[in-house]
DNA sequence: TCTGGGGTCCTAGGACCC
DNA sequence: TCTGGGGTCCTAGGACCC
């Protein structure tokens, strides 16, 4: 039998941070772990750790009350991210186009050159995920279909370990035991007004007719309605794009009525913003930030330069009056956030016309030695003065937590020309 | 799940132009 | 000043994802 098209295949890594966390720590194999500590809440555990009836969000305290024996550790992104390569570079070993889809999933296709016959795919397949789990000691959820939004279903179907690949004769099957809620691309919004319709698995929405789709929904659903029919839609992306928007927020605690301590979480934020969009060389030129009170309401306001800028001094100097502006006295915030857009790659922007661009090249040295004494002493070690009491308002709680280990390199705040 | 953090894409509708 | 028609660009906000 010879195969008539190409296929995707989906990998999801089982239980993700928290097996890389055993990967890393073997002894902690066949333990309860849970990750998310300095979150506060769990963020992923081990499947022992779910048989006990931890749940995702589940209050650390609460977990270290109930259940004692479970060993909980704070996230270790670098860790993860370490992980994530090395998958991706083991699927790239096999096949030529690749998209890493997030930290634990990836898509690849698998072509003609690769596969000759439906044979071929499910061996390849089948490799592929004894490599995986071979080379990183983490288990994988693979799935193939015709398209992304088939893969993805295919590896949704048997989690943990699970090994789906959906043969185009097996569809009408597999879809008619997906739950619609669970397609990729059906969300909270979407799921109660397809089940109105009396839609409640993935079969029953392949079903209608193109012309009563096309009439009824917008693209996203119509776009979903011909990956279930197998024509691709969704390409698979190559990975290096650099990000359109780029945000920093954080929920702070104790919650706050105190302007300059409000301001000064919105001051970190916009520092650790600042920081990422150096890193991947690029320059904003729209600045959105919000406050949050304690009833989770939104306050927020926009900001465009007329020029493109990576620093945090400009950013804080011209968003301040426009805080003062939104601060209401008398309300308590909990979190403040920032989002960055609009953004360019270093060497695309052009200088304005007159004036600041001397200035413009001062702070960009400045930023520079930022950067660097980030790297040398740590995150925590050089900060504006702006963002001080976010600063040592952390600190506090984290020598509080008798678990996190003490830090040698104290805070430097940074008495910038700011303010 | 009384609510963490970081993203992308789509669409309706306003502003502005001919 | 009002009415007709057509087009582009931009933004706010919704919905979804991991």
């Amino acid at each position: 039998m010879s195969m008539y098209h190409e296929y995707i295949i989906h990998i999801d890594g089982d239980s993700f941070f928290a097996a890389c966390e055993i990967a890393q720590y073997p002894h902690l194999k066949g333990l309860p772990v849970v990750v998310g500590q300095e979150r506060g809440i769990a963020t992923a555990f081990t499947y022992e750790a779910k048989a006990l009836g931890i749940t995702r969000g589940m209050p650390i305290f609460k977990i270290k009350k109930f259940f004692p024996e479970v060993i909980i550790l704070p996230t270790h992104f670098e860790l993860y991210k370490m992980y994530s390569q090395k998958m991706s570079n083991i699927l790239r070993r096999y096949l030529r186009v690749v998209e890493d889809y997030s930290i634990d999933e990836c898509f690849g296709l698998i072509e003609n050159d690769h596969a000759h016959t439906w044979e071929d795919v499910c061996t390849l397949a089948q490799t592929i995920k004894i490599a995986l789990q071979k080379e990183t000691g983490i288990t994988f959820s693979v799935g193939v279909g015709r398209t992304k939004v088939l893969a993805k279903i295919a590896s949704k179907a048997q989690k943990p370990d699970g090994l789906t690949i959906i043969s185009d004769r097996d569809e009408e099957m597999v879809l008619s035991q997906t739950p619609i809620s669970k397609v990729w691309g059906i969300g909270y919004r979407t799921a109660p007004t397809l089940k109105q319709k009396g839609i409640t698995n993935a079969l029953q929405f392949r079903n209608l007719p193109e012309e009563y789709i096309m009439r009824t929904f917008t693209k996203p659903l119509q776009e979903l309605w011909h990956e279930m029919h197998g024509t691709r839609i969704f390409d698979i992306g190559h990975s290096d794009n650099d990000p359109k928007s780029l945000q920093a927020t954080r929920t702070f605690f104790p919650m706050s009525t105190d302007r300059e301590i409000v301001f000064s979480e919105l001051s970190k934020n916009i520092e650790t913003a600042c920081a990422r969009m150096r890193r991947y060389g690029l320059l904003t030129s729209s600045v959105i930030f919000f406050v949050k009170t304690s009833e989770f309401k939104y306050f927020g306001r926009e900001f465009r330069f007329p020029f493109f800028t990576d620093n945090p001094i400009d950013i804080l100097d011209s968003i301040r009056p426009l805080f003062d502006a939104v601060f209401v006295k008398g309300l308590r915030y909990r979190a403040t956030g920032v989002t960055l857009s609009h953004l360019r790659p270093f060497n695309k922007c052009e200088q304005d016309i007159f004036g600041t661009q001397k200035e413009v090249h001062d702070r960009g040295k400045l930023m520079d030695t930022f950067d660097r004494i980030r790297d040398l002493y740590g995150k925590n070690s050089i900060f504006l003065g702006a963002s001080m009491h976010a600063m040592t308002r952390n600190r506090q709680r984290e020598i509080l937590d008798e678990s996190t280990p003490y830090q040698w390199n104290l805070p430097v705040p940074f008495m910038g020309e700011v303010l």
